[in-house]
DNA sequence: GGGAGTCTGTCAGCCAGCCGACATGGGGTG
DNA sequence: CACCCCATGTCGGCTGGCTGACAGACTCCC
């Protein structure tokens, strides 16, 4: 767009980011399920799960089916999208080791509206629903939990979905690098590393625009030197810059 | 759960929608809280409520509020939403009698996102949130079902968001009333009343249009006969049709 | 019952972003 | 090492839907 280039606080790091790194540290803190148990119940959970691998875009569960398990990632990545009408694939999330997955559906019944496959090769506990239900009722501290996860995610959600009614492509494409590195990016100095290789494909899935906007995007954001791209990892520079991108419209 | 409403007419309607059907009676069931109660649970809660009145257009909280209630609502109609940053009002959903609302962000911590407001003048019970929590604890059942709830709400708005990346807005439209109807409509033989009043304003928060363009595809629905509109309340007189727009594109 | 404010309906102009098409790069695999 | 396939980059034409503007209709409140 018209570039706005605003003032950068010249003092070294003013904490310019209120709503940022807020928003940070609310979300990043439940998501990973697995480290907020104890070695009690880390060992409660494994006894009533089971191990599975999977290898590069397999399915862990497809849309449609029954859902009769709950999912904890070990290793690896999983994707979690859903199929428009149209072909479309919608990204809604990526799993990351430590966190639950497939539990909306088994919580609410009905079978799976959404589809789980591994990125990479991962691995993943398997518990089965009516377990995992015991499981929480003798563990009220875990029922919160998920509930915190669950919440979590609406939110995460909800958020999604107001910058999609609201914004344009570009001000979704800098949230969702925003949102992205908040919570799975590795701080450097005043620069950020996103550890996650990212087609333009999917970065338009999960924004809803046309892969070709999202490269023209990119490409403005990396000639704007606020980020560069290496083998489809992201590399913020300047996040102050994207931060600015996405308030002024 | 499922031993719900679902047995719906004598013999006409030859289960056309097995999409919509599924979805409406997975989405019905977990929807009122309060229903789900026995007597004991219903008068635990009570003793632990406030009960609290609004007008129309107050709010019941504000988005950056500190959030440490959790509200049923008795009667009236509750709208949530977000303000996003350009000032557009975003829907996120409407909550009616026997809903709970506000329990995500206490589940969550960190503060309110959203804003819940009367549309018309309400009965709410307010619940601290410890005592909110500690009433869980005691009553396992009571957690799964907030779990449900919580699930369902994820649920519909991965729909929704699905809708918004890859629907038209007349698809976007078709599928927001059927949602609405499936929801909260009353089936007459083949048609459906819906007994909410909606702007044109509304609709186009909720599927994120402008209000012009809610105007003329609700004219062109008139004049195919889908539907009619009287003092704001939809109408539905061919379902089916409805449903075949929401699937051709 | 009348006035004010809100909601509906309609139209013209404009532009962000979609689509199709094609050229190039690059990395994994036989 | 060469090939192939998938990803990136770029362009021009087209259009859905947004913006603004205004005229009637409704409804709610005093």
């Amino acid at each position: 767009m018209s570039a706005k280039i605003i003032s950068i606080p010249a003092t070294g790091q003013p904490a310019v980011q209120p709503e940022g790194a807020a928003a940070a540290s609310t979300l990043v803190a439940p998501s990973n399920f697995l480290a907020q148990l104890d070695a009690e119940a880390a060992a409660a959970l494994l006894a009533i799960a089971t191990v599975h691998h999977y290898a590069k875009s397999d399915f862990v569960f497809r849309s449609g089916a029954p859902g009769n398990n709950v999912y904890f990632l070990r290793s690896g990545k999983i994707k979690i999208h859903q199929l428009s009408p149209l072909g479309r694939e919608v990204i809604l999330w990526f799993c990351f080791p430590g966190e639950i997955f497939g539990l909306a559906e088994v919580a609410q019944g009905g079978g799976r509206v959404v589809n789980a496959q591994a990125c990479e090769a991962s691995e993943v506990l398997v518990v089965a629903q009516e377990k995992f239900r015991d499981f929480l009722e003798g563990n009220p501290r875990l029922a919160m939990l998920s509930m915190q996860v669950l919440s979590s995610r609406l939110r995460v959600l909800g958020e999604m979905f107001v910058n999609l009614v609201s914004d344009d492509v570009s001000t979704r494409i800098a949230k969702l690098i925003l949102r992205l590195s908040a919570r799975y990016g590795t701080r450097v100095g005043r620069e950020v590393f996103l550890n996650i290789p990212l087609t333009h494909q999917e970065i338009a899935d999960m924004v809803g625009t046309s892969r070709q906007t999202v490269t023209s995007v990119l490409g403005a954001l990396k000639r704007q030197g606020v980020l560069s791209i290496e083998s489809r990892r992201i590399h913020i520079e300047s996040e102050e810059l994207l931060n600015e991108l996405t308030q002024g419209g």
